[in-house]
DNA sequence: AACAATACGGAGCAGCGTTCCGCTTCGCAA
DNA sequence: TTGCGAAGCGGAACGCTGCTCCGTATTGTT
């Protein structure tokens, strides 16, 4: 189940050659639209975006999940990577938990309607939901229990709670300039701080 | 645009009295399909439950937002008055403050997926988003700015993002037995504590 | 050049919110 | 009680979704 490159666009590719380019043309089909649409842009948009059928668009990503997990693999495999790079960077823990925070939030603030889609009653985006967790929650965990040790912050609260609350709290960000997602995110992780 | 009474549910009732009859039972059904569906269920199941046709489920409610507006108004109604009722009562605004927050939450989360339908960018859900602020805001606001008068919470944030901010903590909170909402929100709002 | 294997396109299906209009029911007036 | 206009009703129908299916076209191998 955490498999990558079967259900989800296959790192290699198909074998025929134009089967190859309309996958790559199709995911860059998407990220135009996902840009000024949004995640939750028709299915038939991006297919006329990309000028090809539904068929082909299904045929490469079994599922809308499967196309933005796609899109933004690199970006979310990025932000997985930047956790321990900070770790080691950082002067504390909390300052590197902190950043990468700055970095999750960053990311999913800037993805039109991403935030909302990775909500679990979302219907169709489980995957997409489930991605996000398997690949970020390890990373999240170790700044967590980083700072935690270090007595920077509170213990008791789990990862998994700490990023569906992130993730909340980043849903609409944009489409509303009263709304800033960041300060709240920053009061929240305020919040953990140890009364010292 | 703040009137009360015409495009949603009118308060006395339409004239005829097989019309009331039809708005009661709707309003019944509604909520009693809201409870095991979620908010967001289809308006025939709806219609289904209450024995009725899909016309007359929009010549009473123009917009399922008005429906869900109508079902949820005495509750909130009732959340607004007891911000006033709160200050008067406790021995803190800060306390106030909280106990609201609390009740706010409370409201949110026991109903399935009102959270979610209260974001902005839920096509056809901006009246239910508007009714919420235009009777929350202020209540908000009052006990914001008297805990924030009492030197016990940090000034700065307004009252709009942080009930935002606490809505989009409630997304999800049923459903995922692994998310505490209710916690979440007290550590933002913890945040939001003066460091004396 | 022939022929599998593979991929493609888009019509079609089911489910949604919402509209529209012919028919029914109500309640008043005669 | 009866007549009748107005108010209300039901549900077929429309447009929009995500997604499936299959006849047709493309590919690359023999």
């Amino acid at each position: 189940m955490t498999d990558s490159g079967q259900s989800t666009a296959s790192a290699a590719g198909p074998k025929r050659k134009d089967a190859r380019r309309n996958q790559q043309t199709l995911l860059d089909a998407a990220a135009a639209v996902f840009v000024t649409s949004g995640v939750e842009a028709p299915v038939r948009d991006i297919a006329a975006k990309a000028g090809v059928g539904m068929g082909t668009i299904y045929r490469h990503f079994p599922t809308r999940a499967d196309l933005v997990i796609a899109v933004y693999r690199h970006q979310v495999d990025a932000c997985a990577e930047a956790g321990p790079t900070l770790l080691a960077t950082s002067p504390s823990p909390h300052a590197a938990f902190e950043q990468w925070v700055g970095l999750f939030v960053d990311f999913l603030v800037t993805k039109h309607g991403l935030a909302a889609a990775l909500q679990t009653d979302n219907a169709g985006f489980e995957t997409l939901h489930a991605y996000f967790l398997d690949r970020l929650l390890p990373v999240c965990a170790q700044l967590l229990d980083a700072a935690a040790a270090s007595g920077e912050i509170r213990p008791g609260l789990d990862a998994y709670q700490l990023m569906r609350g992130i993730g909340n709290l980043c849903i609409g960000a944009d489409s509303d300039p009263r709304y800033d997602a960041r300060r709240l995110v920053a009061l929240l992780v305020g919040g953990l701080r140890r009364p010292s």
